[in-house]
DNA sequence: GCCTGCCCCTGATATAGATCAATCAGGCTG
DNA sequence: CAGCCTGATTGATCTATATCAGGGGCAGGC
């Protein structure tokens, strides 16, 4: 609890990376946020960062959980997959996120790059060893996974029992509401990921995605901005149409 | 973090509680399991027992998250609603459970009893406060959420991408491991819950449950037991069906 | 500038499961 | 022990969304 860093180790820091965690631009966002600089300082240690390129697994079901990771820049898709290839996405991270919190010592989702991807990675024991000598890490952690949980519980509410009308909308109020936690604007959002992963994310197929989306065009409730954005029209509009629920960042 | 209880202070524990944790019949199963017959002793002292009758509430979406629970007896359904009354079942808890664990200060859903409760009560200011002198507690805590967790990814992936076939026979092998797990027999099934709560469950309607179940019972993969009771004659073909293996009807 | 390939969008049709509508089977009441 | 009442089952029909099938546009390569 009393060893120091002497001097920066030389860790592999990914591009954008190199400077220390103090300077780090999603701090308040993740974990790290739980953390004084002296901690902080411990913390770094065992870091070591990592790009990924877009369509890149970080992650795989069923292997080894190795390592566990924090978004710095890019965005992440969570999926499980069926024997037949069906997959469901579990959810999307983006800066700030925290991957890798794993039962046993087998991860059980895959991740997958959406963008090109800058992470840092925790070794797994590492961490755990550090965990005994950070409470507050632990308590964020625990924080973090309770966090997930409720929004996995709103993405079961959405998949069992939602229309695809409220299923989209719920979709880009949600990742509205993420957009300004990161402090981007509310408005227009970027949508970094396909049809194909909006679709599996929200149990329904490309077509009835993009026919939805055409839907909400039509009622001015969306249109659409540059090549992959959507604006919001009318936040209220798109509010009333997931029946006034309480559907989570 | 040396106060220990002097004596059995009066907690108005429910019946069948009235002994010591030391001789509590799930203490195995449950977060108690990770603590040392002293730190028992410790936690012991913010526990009050709490009764709770079929159909009653042990907490409500959006209300304020004052306490959280251990199941001793029973079951309890967990869910939530959408403004119009549809409803989403999130899980269902049995013996041994822990129930309660919020994000913020405000339930997230709401809980039920489907079979008359007995239940271990933690206030949650308290539970917090011992947190820190018994660090094996929150890590239990932790794994207990991170377990939720991956259950609830596992159900994104039935809601989202399986067919009533697979969801009916997954949530009958669901219902058989947990029973195992708490020392019960993998077949004769206990169903505490009415079909509208497996509906609600599963994403569909009582009458499809029902239809389900009556093919997997044409099939010869299950059988009737008992008055609410289904005997499981092929956990194999059963299993088959739950991965999307077309090769069955 | 012109292919080529990948998304995305849109239209036509099919279908799994929802909805509507009776029974049916127990168990509880009086 | 007859009459309800509630929950489960079964049948007939409907519909939201899947599936099948093109077609269009932008990006990247040559």
């Amino acid at each position: 609890m009393t060893v120091l860093t002497p001097a920066l180790p030389k860790t592999g820091l990914a591009p954008g990376l190199q400077g220390r965690c103090a300077a780090c631009e999603i701090r308040e966002l993740s974990v790290c946020s739980a953390l004084s600089e002296t901690e902080l300082a411990r913390l770094r240690t065992i870091i070591t960062g990592y790009h990924v390129e877009p369509g890149r697994t970080v992650i795989e079901e069923g292997g080894p959980a190795t390592d566990l990771f924090n978004v710095v820049r890019g965005t992440v898709k969570l999926y499980k997959l069926l024997p037949d290839g069906r997959r469901q996405v579990t959810g999307f991270l983006f800066p700030g996120d925290f991957l890798g919190i794993a039962l046993n010592d087998i991860y059980a989702y895959s991740a997958e790059a959406i963008e090109p991807l800058e992470l840092c990675r925790f070794p797994r024991k590492k961490l755990e060893a550090l965990l005994v000598e950070l409470p507050r890490l632990e308590r964020r952690l625990l924080g973090e996974t309770a966090h997930e949980l409720a929004a996995a519980q709103d993405q079961m509410l959405l998949l069992g029992r939602k229309t695809a009308k409220e299923r989209v909308a719920s979709f880009l109020i949600s990742l509205s509401r993420r957009a300004v936690k990161r402090r981007r604007p509310a408005s227009p959002l970027d949508i970094p990921m396909s049809r194909t992963d909006m679709a599996d994310f929200l149990g329904l197929t490309t077509e009835t995605v993009s026919r939805t989306l055409t839907q909400l065009r039509n009622a001015k409730l969306i249109a659409p901005h540059g090549r992959k954005g959507i604006a919001i029209l009318d936040m209220d509009g798109l509010s009333a149409l997931v029946d006034g629920d309480s559907s989570a960042d």
